[in-house]
DNA sequence: TCTGGGGTCCTAGGACCC
DNA sequence: TCTGGGGTCCTAGGACCC
């Protein structure tokens, strides 16, 4: 039997959540982000499609949302209930006992081997919208990435199929930055050397690539670009690298004591979020935004792992006195790292 | 730019060791 | 010493994704 890997996509989860706990915003433009004061330093984490017809979208400031659709909703960020509905989407998945490799709150790729991949694929919609009353679309692919971009085609509560077969006649014209891989930054460098367009990019000399953007992602930009990529769907349990705590101050800090009780405190939020992953961290590191936005990260590796916060508390503010804190911070983070899996010990 | 928070991976230089 | 070559670790930064 052919094998196909799915990627299923939550439509506008975030902005679904809010609209199931409060039926009276459906239809609604609504925006979620920060703490729901769109006159805070923070952006927009999800918009419902109502609110996009505005230009709203994820990522830009709140400020600006409020400008461009004055009359929407905003509501404050909560992990806590996109995590729970998240599970139950997730175990609707798992329940069709085949690999479900989880890519975030709202995605997952599933390794399927059937005849009829859009029959799967709506039976997959059908199961999360009884299960959890949450619409979402299905990228049907020959591989991953291209079950990824697929997705694209089908929103909002679609199928698409992407693969070999139609892959240049959907992609070929479309800008690399419709890859998932590369972003602005490297479309922009790839358009200077003369590749602007997927097709281009497919049919670029790899050892150009590999002298411009690197060894190993020069070549693998030339294979994105003819939708290469693993077709192996994974069921192995995430196992984070790091964790990482950070906060954006309304106004930015310039006395010491404030700054160095406010590592304190990410300190020790991420001790706690160490002692949850039950493993010892290795490494830690201190991030700082300047104002207006010059960001610098400090780190050090530990004498021994450790989840004692008293001891990361001290690692934190020894990272801390690496920076030249001559100037207002608008952004403070703590980050622990965990030894490497796969490391002799 | 008015530019969040939580992650991953890659690159590159210097240190250090054999 | 006028100092080879390779491997690994540490650190900083960049880019990308959701």
């Amino acid at each position: 039997m052919p094998s196909w890997v799915l990627h299923v996509d939550l439509d506008q989860f975030i902005a679904a959540v809010e609209v199931l706990r409060q039926p009276s915003l459906a239809g609604r433009p609504v925006v979620v982000g920060g703490r729901g004061d769109p006159s805070e330093r923070a952006v927009v984490a999800t918009a419902s499609y109502e609110a996009r017809e505005f230009g709203v979208h994820s990522g830009i400031p709140l400020r600006l949302a409020l400008r461009r659709c004055p009359d929407a909703v905003f509501l404050p960020h909560d992990a806590r209930a996109y995590d729970e509905a998240s599970a139950r989407v997730m175990a609707v998945l798992r329940s069709f006992d085949v690999p479900v490799e989880i890519l975030g709150w709202d995605e997952a790729f599933l390794g399927v081997d059937v005849e009829d991949p859009f029959a799967f694929a709506r039976t997959v919609q059908e199961e999360v919208l009884s299960s959890t009353r949450l619409a979402c679309s299905v990228g049907i692919g020959d591989n991953k990435p291209r079950a990824k971009l697929a997705t694209g085609f089908a929103k909002p509560a679609g199928i698409f199929k992407l693969t070999r077969v139609n892959w240049f006649a959907v992609m070929a014209n479309r800008p690399t930055s419709a890859l998932w891989g590369i972003g602005s930054k490297t479309a922009k460098k790839l358009e200077t050397l003369g590749f602007a367009t997927v097709a281009e990019l497919a049919r670029a000399d790899p050892s150009v690539l590999a002298a411009e953007l690197g060894p190993r992602m020069g070549p693998w930009y030339r294979g994105l670009a003819r939708g290469a990529g693993s077709a192996e769907v994974s069921s192995t349990p995430y196992v984070a690298k790091s964790r990482s705590r950070e906060t954006t101050f309304q106004e930015d800090l310039t006395s010491p004591p404030d700054i160095t009780a406010e590592v304190v405190a990410l300190a020790h939020r991420v001790a706690e979020d160490v002692v949850d992953e039950g493993r010892p961290a290795s490494r830690v590191a201190v991030k700082v935004r300047f104002a207006p936005f010059f960001t610098h990260t400090r780190s050090i590796t530990l004498p021994a792992p450790t989840s004692d916060a008293a001891l990361l508390e001290e690692a934190a503010l020894e990272v801390l006195a690496k920076f030249d804190l001559d100037r207002p911070i608008r952004l403070l983070g703590v980050r622990a790292e965990f030894p490497d899996e796969h490391a002799p010990t």
